[in-house]
RNA sequence: GGCCCUAUCGUCUAAUGGCUAGGACAUCGCCCUCUCACGGCGGUAAUCGGGGUUCGACUCCCCGUAGGGUCACCA
């Protein structure tokens, strides 16, 4: 039994695609669980494209991600080994020096590398899709080099996972297409044929390969927005995959456990952040307060202008509203402002619900309701609370009494429960808001 | 257009010849409830079409149809 050799080679021509992660975290996947090795390879022949700030990105990403490799190398420094093949290759007749003129330059004349293409049928089995059968001979004699000194992609793949001993080629879908000339390549090499895996493409809402025209594509962007990593990878891995049961919720090591080429699915998936949304949220909750904060922290330093203690009590109502981090920091100066900020009530709304004799009911519940309040132990939690206030207001009519009460607290139409709300604020705090209230109450009169 | 791949609720998918076709997200309704959110319960919703094979097809075969990928001196 042969180790497992997967590989991860993203060209760092562009940022750190999804795309490039969801490869990546399957090459990570199959190679871990079959105890093999991942090989990380940069993909940097193009020297016009590539940029060193992509490359960082990517590593940057992946290792945010989780995901890890034991071999770490660049496509540019295999150039001599490349040039050496390329001209076994040309001494063996199975290729040759073709002088053309430039296709970017039309006045210059340039000397290229053709494969000698012997012009057959290739069938290669897919792990996920069976036999392909191609016939090879439309291809010509393909171009595999641009000079000696500048093998092309599909050459320098091929030399570089027959030298890596990759088991395993495990990319997209639009893959496939390729597959039959590197193969050719690997026969005219005498390179021993890996097995193929084709994973199903990640598709947009319109159904099209996922690319930068169709959105934030960017894995960076998901971080910044405040997604979990735990999130973006329990997504992805389930994109065009799954163990076979209703089970959806699993980690990246629970996925190296029960992770399988068998059940690659083979029509593309579309891209659903609503999806994607709900399983960061599932994984925001498992975070303790604590790692809830720094993560919004994370994404926004100037999260220190908020007084540390109600930060920490406001976590557990972020964490029931929010699905992003960023969604939880618009909440603290949206919808959850009140809890920092005092509230400005507005008389009419204050009793709005209050048929007749409004005002003075109104008034007489607060008055009540601070009583009550008052008798409250310190830092008494809701339940207590709800409690000691739920008799009351029972008595006097839920709406009647807890429309006020909320409102005085919150000054919000819409808010957390009151209860929660002097948890939160705390005893003193509570009764002098309340008694705000009553102010603008007498004062209106 | 040539070649290649694919096809189960709107979306991600389960069911690899034998069930009322299951789950999740979204959506709708009810409950909880002063509001918001959470939560609980329930509903709507799918095997692309046509032929075969078979006692029996979502499942196997063929033909259509539709969608996608790929056709570089990019990777």
């Amino acid at each position: 039994m042969t180790t497992v050799i997967t590989r991860i080679p993203p060209s760092p021509t562009g940022r750190f695609h999804i795309g490039t992660a969801r490869t990546a975290l399957f090459n990570y996947l199959f190679a871990r669980h079959n105890n093999g090795r991942i090989v990380f390879r940069s993909e940097d022949t193009d020297k016009t494209r590539s940029k060193k700030e992509y490359e960082d990105e990517i590593i940057n990403g992946l290792h945010w991600l989780g995901i890890t490799w034991d071999e770490f190398s660049r496509q540019s420094e295999h150039t001599s080994r490349h040039r050496a093949l390329l001209e076994k290759l040309i001494n063996e007749g199975k290729a040759y020096i073709s002088k053309e003129q430039s296709k970017n330059d039309s006045s210059k004349t340039v000397e290229i590398v053709r494969l000698k293409n012997p012009g057959k049928e290739i069938t290669f089995n897919d792990i996920v899709r069976g036999d392909i059968t191609f016939d090879t001979t439309e291809l010509g004699d393909f171009v595999i080099a641009r000079s000696l000194d500048d093998a092309l992609y599909h050459f320098a793949v091929v030399v570089d996972d027959m030298d890596a001993g990759v088991t395993h080629v495990i990319r997209g879908e639009d893959g496939i297409s390729n597959t039959p000339r590197q193969i050719l390549i690997q026969e005219a090499l005498g390179a021993k044929r890996p097995a193929y895996a084709h994973l199903p493409l990640i598709l947009d809402e319109k159904r099209a390969k996922l690319s930068k025209r169709s959105g934030a594509t960017s894995v960076m962007d998901y971080r910044d927005e405040g997604f979990l990593p735990e999130a973006i990878v329990n997504y992805l891995a389930l994109l065009g995959w799954n163990p076979g049961g209703d089970r959806e919720d699993f980690s990246l090591t629970e996925l190296v456990d029960v992770f399988s080429l068998d059940n690659v699915q083979k029509g593309g998936a579309s891209w659903n952040r609503d999806k994607l949304l709900s399983v960061n949220q599932r994984w925001m909750r498992k975070l303790s307060d604590t790692e809830y904060l720094v993560n919004i922290k994370n994404i926004s330093p100037n999260i220190n202008s908020f007084d540390e203690t109600l930060l920490t009590k406001t976590v557990p109502l972020l964490k029931e509203r929010a699905r992003t981090f960023s969604e939880a920091l618009d909440m603290l100066s949206g919808e959850l402002a009140c809890i920092f900020t005092p509230p400005k009530p507005e008389h009419d709304i204050l009793i709005s619900k209050e048929p007749d004799n409004a005002r003075g009911a109104t008034q007489r519940h607060l008055e009540t309701l601070i009583s009550k309040i008052d008798s409250l132990p310190n830092e008494a939690p809701a339940d207590i609370i709800k409690t000691t206030i739920m008799p009351y207001a029972d008595k006097e009519g839920r709406g009647e009494v807890l429309w006020p009460l909320r409102y005085a607290l919150s000054g919000q139409k819409r808010s957390p429960d009151p209860f929660t709300l002097i948890e939160i604020l705390g005893k003193d705090e509570s009764v002098k808001r309340i008694n705000t209230s009553l102010a603008i109450l007498v004062n209106n009169e």
